[in-house]
DNA sequence: AAGCATTACGGCGTACGTAATGATT
DNA sequence: AATCATTACGTACGCCGTAATGCTT
């Protein structure tokens, strides 16, 4: 009340009024949905107690809910005769209004619990192209097939892309996050790094036998990475880390450009095994300090934290960790 | 909870079990259809804040609101980031159909405060033939015209007709209404009954100089009317009533009919003076005991009891009133 | 620092059930 | 007699406001 009072002195008494008239509107409006929707029953069922019955409260409510939904409208909705219920023009009018009211609250609820227990609707995953193309679709291959009714949009960036704005249900990524607490990281494997070069470049500069050799060497550094120039061993024998630093004239944030750089014989690159698997295979690169293993990093599948999952977050998650689980131990 | 156990004893456990959960089911529905609306109006405004203002509640209220209903759906509908918010796939969808059922609501109450609120729609009036085409159409005939918007239905029969069944707003009659307190009749004017017969027949017959010659003569009865073949007068020095029965052998529901039935002699009858104006006038028929004064009957308009009638209602009683309150007292 | 959202808590209001009444078949 | 709608009344529940907290800009 004082609140008004104070509002009536700094502005003029009818906008005041008016505002307040609209506020009151407002609620009002609010309380009478559930009245609406019994009206659209009661009108469906052409009588109060099967209504009732319908939804599971005493005549007595629904006879009231009319009653207060008639004196908030200031119009009679229907007549009642004991025995028989007949619209008037208003009535009927309004029923039109509730009864489509109620469909779309009804629609609307049965989409969302369709969205929520069936594998329907989108998927939106984010990942880097590297991932997608070599372990990610691989490992969906299957289960995307085996659900027609899905949509997966892959929102492929080499940066770490938000959740909430790009409406990301999986992001797959090797840091397990940003210690967000409104995430949560599921580890899926382990992926080995390795160091590795063109046999060109091996040939033409200094051999490489230990981790102290590489500091006469040029990088190809991926710009995502901490510390792109720096390459980090577990030596074999004591299991103790090791840093070396090497010097990097070439950046870039696409694995592919870096691939493409280090088999013409521009350096040096640090890259995951399973970037570079075809071609160790046909010769293309090699190995560097194979027998000095390189700090590996985990593959997580980050999602928002939700105490309820759609059905299909959960399931992809599944076939995510059954496919990775199948993986031999060295990738 | 004695109510189930006793059900589960007389039914099966699993189809009490989902009737239950129906209920339970229902009511959730209807409570959540005030949330469902806060949420589209969160989800137009972008804030809680913002809505909760337009809502007239806290935001406190609009976050408990929102929590309720996503917990209640099982399904995160929107992400908050303090000042940003953006909607999951099942709120995207959700949202629509909230959209939809706030929309048909509001349509609901706008469409039932201009039948309130404006002459529009439908307007059905009740009468009989005579009364219709001699007094109401020609009090009405300027009215009408100037409620473009407004439909008229004329529900002309010879028989009292029940005001709920046939959604009449206005019925007009001689009889002030048969007691029923749902209805309220408004008295409009005073219609004369007079006696009269055709030249030829009063030519043929014993002369009427008292009520009691009327009992040589035969009486064309309205059987409309309580007493058909019975005629009360008003004796005009004592002021006393007396009633004479008359023979009747033709009778008919039918005012027309019973004027036809006059003018070629079959009888006297009773009849409105309004009925048979232009009849008097033109001399083919003659008033009978123009001395004696008959009882009149008062024309009533009735409508049904209501707290609140439609403007267009109290609108046109308020246009039967003014035209016949214009009328020179002699009908 | 200001605005926003969330949570816990407690009081108020109200919507519902019970029971009695009236009406209708 | 049975079913249905209405009303009065009291209670229990739920909603919302207050206040404190955390978070973002």
């Amino acid at each position: 009340m004082s609140k008004a009072t104070l509002a009536q002195l700094s502005k003029s008494t009818k906008s005041v009024t008016d505002s307040a008239g609209q506020v009151r509107q407002q609620r009002n409006f609010l309380e009478n949905l559930r009245n609406m929707a019994v009206f659209a029953y009661v009108v469906e069922r052409r009588s109060f107690s099967a209504a009732a019955r319908d939804l599971g409260v005493t005549t007595s409510a629904v006879s009231q809910q009319i009653r207060a939904l008639e004196e908030e409208m200031g119009i009679v909705l229907m007549h009642r005769s004991t025995r028989k219920l007949s619209l008037t023009e208003s009535g009927e009018a309004f029923y039109q209004s509730c009864q489509e009211m109620v469909e779309a609250a009804e629609q609307g609820r049965s989409r969302v619990n369709e969205l929520r227990d069936d594998v329907v609707g989108d998927l939106r995953i984010a990942t880097t192209p590297e991932l997608c193309v070599n372990h990610i679709v691989p490992a969906l291959s299957q289960w995307m097939q085996s659900h027609p009714q899905l949509n997966i949009h892959f929102e492929v960036e080499n940066k770490n892309i938000d959740l909430i704005e790009s409406r990301i249900d999986i992001a797959l990524r090797m840091s397990p996050g940003l210690a967000d607490s409104s995430m949560v990281a599921r580890p899926l494997f382990q992926v080995n790094q390795i160091l590795c070069a063109s046999p060109e470049y091996l040939a033409r500069y200094a051999p490489i036998k230990t981790p102290e050799d590489l500091q006469q060497h040029t990088m190809i550094a991926m710009e995502l990475l901490k510390e792109p120039s720096q390459c980090e061993f577990i030596d074999p024998v004591t299991g103790k880390r090791l840093s070396v630093l090497l010097n990097a004239r070439l950046f870039t944030n696409n694995v592919f450009l870096m691939k493409s750089l280090c088999t013409t014989g521009q350096g040096l690159m640090r890259v995951l095994h399973i970037d570079v698997q075809k071609e160790l295979a046909n010769g293309e690169l090699i190995e560097v300090l194979p027998e000095w293993p390189m700090p590996g990093y985990t593959l997580y599948a980050l999602t928002l934290r939700r105490e309820r999952q759609p059905l299909k977050v959960t399931r992809c998650l599944e076939a995510l960790l059954q496919h990775f689980s199948q993986l031999p131990i060295r990738h």
